[in-house]
DNA sequence: ACCCGATACCTTGTCATACAAGGTATCGGG
DNA sequence: CCCGATACCTTGTATGACAAGGTATCGGGT
């Protein structure tokens, strides 16, 4: 039966959330060092400790994006190996990016915390201020 | 002319990670005290302190859509005015989704500390690993 | 011998959302 | 008299996340 039960990997809601946040860690990820995407799948799992997620679906067409635009480079290799791995590493322009990419999200975060607080002690103790008439 | 220079507004990057944290916005808002559309506009300006924005093509719809599952209710008033005003009051199922958004927000959050904290001492010291031929 | 799961890559189609742009209507100034 | 602010709304476009499905190799199990 379909999964109607919670935990079952990240919700939909989280999915919405996590929207343009892939990027940012693929680009982390790449930027501490080389690898190949099958691996980037299995480190964000595990970087991420169970609350982050990248599907196959989502990780390819990225990666080709950032290749396209300069970010990450890509090379074959096959060595000592029949399957070959695509592994990809972060460009200077990449690092450029990533580093944008993370004064927006601390922008975002910081954002939202200012919100939820300003709202506890302004809009509280500052009834609606209709203007009299 | 077309605003070719940067500080105009939310970038395109940081509107893709927005994605999602409307709601969560809104929601949060609407939780201190019922208010108007018009007025949240005002509000997230404000709360946000200029690092959160929402548009009106935004915002409407969505509270269509909260009005529609029954997160919020609508109300219009125009007693000492021409221009009625449609208010927004929070519902206790939008509480209950709005704890759950808090809680997959701030998970976001912490998988993505957790993340970038965790490749700085793992991945640097453990270099790529390729199993033995 | 044969099938399966893991490794490894990829694509197409669907859905939801943010927003630009455009529209309606009233009021108070300049 | 027109404009900007207040206040609501809609349609169309762009984009990105993902489900689902595909290709190919290798090493077990039975």
């Amino acid at each position: 039966m379909s999964e109607l039960t919670g935990t079952a990997s990240v919700s939909r809601l989280r999915r919405e959330l996590a929207r343009g946040t892939v990027e940012l860690v693929v680009l982390s990820i790449l930027n501490t060092g080389r690898c190949y995407g099958y691996e980037l799948l299995k480190l964000v799992e595990q970087a991420g400790a169970g609350r982050l997620e990248v599907k196959e679906g989502t990780l390819y067409p990225l990666l080709h994006r950032l290749e396209d635009t300069g970010q990450i480079t890509a090379s074959w290799e096959a060595v000592g190996r029949t399957r070959p791995r695509k592994y990809y590493a972060i460009t200077a322009g990449g690092r450029g990016h990533l580093q944008m990419l993370r004064t927006e999200w601390t922008d975002l975060v910081n954002g939202m915390q200012q919100l939820l607080h300003t709202l506890d002690d302004a809009r509280l103790t500052d009834p609606p201020a209709e203007e009299a008439p």
